[in-house]
DNA sequence: CATGAATGAGCATTCATTCAT
DNA sequence: CATGAATGAATGCTCATTCAT
C-alpha cells in the first residue's frame, strides 16, 4: 500500500481537520479560511504541504480508498464462504464506522465526482469490485442465487450504506457493531440460493 | 397536494435547468451564471421568479418530496400484504427513475441538509416513515421477521437506492423496470419471516 | 410659481411616498421596489408618471424649493425691519417644520448634490440668497452689525437648521412653534448693531 | 484614546481614500470598485484589512468622533469662562476644518445613521454633550442667558456647522481661521446674559 | 393608463492561490 | 519551513429601466 498519509505533526493537523470539514460541510463549502480557522494552521503551511485544495481532497480520498482495500484484504478476502465474506464485510464496515465515522462517510458521501475526476464509492470502481468479488465467489460455489450479480451486489452494499447513513443521521444510536450479525444474516438470507 | 411547480414557460425553464444542474454539479457548484448559461434566461428573470437560489432549491426539493409522497399513496399504500407493498415500492421507484432520473437523484443525493434546513432522503423523515410503514405492516401480520425494524427498513431502501445509483453511474444500462420483480423478490426473501 | 405638483391621485401617491422614503432612507437606499412596496403602485405606473427616479427626486426637490421661495415671499419679504424679517423667517421655518417635517428635511438634508446636479440647501443658491437678502436689508439700515454678511447669514440659518435637526432627532419634543420668539430674539441679539 | 487608525501603508491608503469618497459621494454611492479605482489597492486587500465596507465606515467614523472628543478635551474643556469655551470651540472646529476638511465633513455629514447604528453629529450624542457642557458652564455662572439650553446649544453649533458647509461649498474662500474671532464674538453676543 | 415580466450592469463579498519576508 | 498580505476572478443578488400586453 502506497503510504500517502502525512507524517509531520502540522501536516497531520491539516489533513485531519480537512477530512472532518469536507465531510461535515462538503468539499465546496469547506473553504481554506475555514480550514485555517479550524486548525490554527496558516494558509502558507497548507500550501506548503499540499499543492492545492483539490490535491488535499484527492489525498484524503485515496487514503480512504487504500484503507478500504487494505481492510478488505485483511478482513474479507481470507474468508472461504460467501456467507462468511458477507459477514466479515458487514463487520469490517460497521466496526470501521464506529471507530472513524468521518472517514467512512468521506468514502460514502464526499461525492468525489463533484470534486475530483474519479468516481468512487464502495460500490463503484474498486469498491464495486470488492463487492462483486464476494458475489462471484458465492455464486461460483452455488451458495448464492444465480441471478444478476449487480443486483446481489446492491443487496450487499445498499443495506450497509443505509445503516451507516442512519447511524450518521442519528436514527440509529447504538453502536453499529451490535448489529453486525443480524445485518449479515438478513443480507445473507436474501442472497442464499 | 400543494402545487408549487412553476406554470409559466420561463419559470419552468429555470426550474428544470436548475434541477438538472443541482443534481449534476451539486447545489454549490451550480452557480447562477451556470444557470443563466444553461437556460438562456436572464439573471433578473431568475430572481423575478424565485426569491433566491436557496428558495429555488427548496421549491424543487419540496416538489420532489411531494411527488414521492403522492406516488407512495397511489402505488404502495393500497397494497394489502407486506410483500406486495415491497414489490410496488420497488416498481414505483424504478419506473420513476426510468422516467425522470434527475428528480429521483435529486431526492436521493441533492443532500439538501447542506443547503436547506430539512434533511430528507427516501429513508429520512417522510421517506423513512414510508418505508417504516411497509415494515410495520409486514411485521404486524407476521409476514416479516420480528427483528429491529430499522434494519429491515435499510434492507428495503438500501438496495433500491444502490440500484438507482448504479443506473445513474452507468453500471446498469438496461431499464430498471426490467429488474423490478427480481429486486423485489430478493428484498422480500431477506424480510420474510 | 410653476406648478409641478402632481394632480392625479396615483401620481400624488407616488410623489408623497417617494418624498417620505427619500428623507427616511436617503435617495440611494430608497429603491423603486421599496417605493412600489410602500405605495402599492406598480413599477409601470411610476415610470408612466415620472421619466426616472432622478427626475422624480428633482421634481420633489424643486417643488420644495418653490414652496420655500413662495413662503419666503409671503412671510418674510413684506417685513420692514431686519428684526422682523428674522422673526418671520424663523416663524416660517418652524411652523413649516411642525406641519410638514418631511418636506423641510428633504430641503435641508436630501443632499441633492449627491443625486441631482443642483446644489441647494436653504443657505445655498436660492436659499442663501433669501438669507442674504435679510442680512443686507438689516445692514443697509444700520440695524445689523456691519461685519462679513456671510457670517451673519450663517448666524441666521445655522441655528434654524440645527433646531429643525434636533426636532427631527427627537432631542426637542415640543412643537418648534413654541420656540419661535425665543429663537428669533437670540439670533437677533447676535446680529444687532 | 483607543487607537483604531490603521498603521500599515496600504491600510492607511484604503482608510484615507474611503474617508474621502464617503464624504464626496456618500457612503452608498462610494462603491468598493470606486475605492479600488481611487486607491490602486485590490479588492482583496480591502477585505483583508477591513471585514466589510460597513466596518470600514464605522472605523472611520469612530476615529473622527474620538478625534473630536480629544480635541475638545484639549482645546475647550480647560477654558474657564463660557466665552472662552465658545471661542476655543470655534477655533478648534475652524482650524480643524482648514487642516482636514474631509474628516470634519465626515463628522458633520456622512450621516452615519443611514449606515451605522450610531447617530452622531457634533450636536448629537457625544457632540451634543460637548456643546451642552459649554452652555451649562456659561449658564451656571450667570454668563449666558437663562433660556432653554438646547436653544443656546443650537446657537453655538448651528453657525459653526453652517460656516463649515459654506467653506466646503466654496461660498467662503478664505481660511476659516481668519473668521474665528468674529464668529466667536457673534455667537457670544447671542448667548450673553 | 396601468401592469409586471424581463433585462443586465453593478454591488458587496468570498475564496483559492501566490509570493515576499 | 512558516507566515499572512495581496490578488482578482467569480458568486449571489439588487436595482433602475424597458416594453409587450
Amino acid at each position: 500500500m502506497k503510504k500517502t498519509t502525512p507524517d509531520t505533526e502540522i501536516k497531520n493537523k491539516i489533513y485531519n481537520v480537512a477530512r472532518k470539514l469536507f465531510v461535515e460541510k462538503g468539499y465546496h463549502r469547506a473553504s481554506i479560511p475555514d480550514l485555517v480557522r479550524a486548525s490554527g494552521v496558516s494558509i502558507g503551511a497548507i500550501y506548503h504541504h499540499f499543492p492545492s485544495k483539490e490535491e488535499l481532497a484527492r489525498t484524503i480520498h485515496e487514503d480512504a480508498v487504500n484503507l478500504f482495500l487494505n481492510k478488505y484484504d485483511c478482513y474479507v478476502r481470507p474468508r472461504q464462504s460467501g456467507r462468511e465474506k458477507v459477514r466479515y464485510f458487514v463487520k469490517m464496515m460497521f466496526e470501521w464506522a464506529d471507530t472513524d465515522l468521518i472517514t467512512v462517510n468521506y468514502l460514502l458521501h464526499a461525492r468525489p465526482p463533484e470534486v475530483l475526476n474519479c468516481n468512487f464509492t464502495i460500490c463503484t470502481a474498486e469498491g464495486l469490485e470488492a463487492v462483486k468479488e464476494i458475489i462471484s465467489c458465492g455464486q461460483a460455489c452455488g451458495e448464492f442465487k444465480p441471478v444478476n450479480p449487480i443486483l446481489l451486489a446492491a443487496m450487499v452494499s445498499g443495506p450497509i450504506m443505509r445503516m451507516i447513513e442512519l447511524k450518521t443521521d442519528g436514527v440509529i444510536t447504538e453502536p453499529l457493531s451490535n448489529l453486525i450479525d443480524e445485518t449479515a444474516e438478513l443480507i445473507f438470507s436474501a442472497l442464499r440460493a
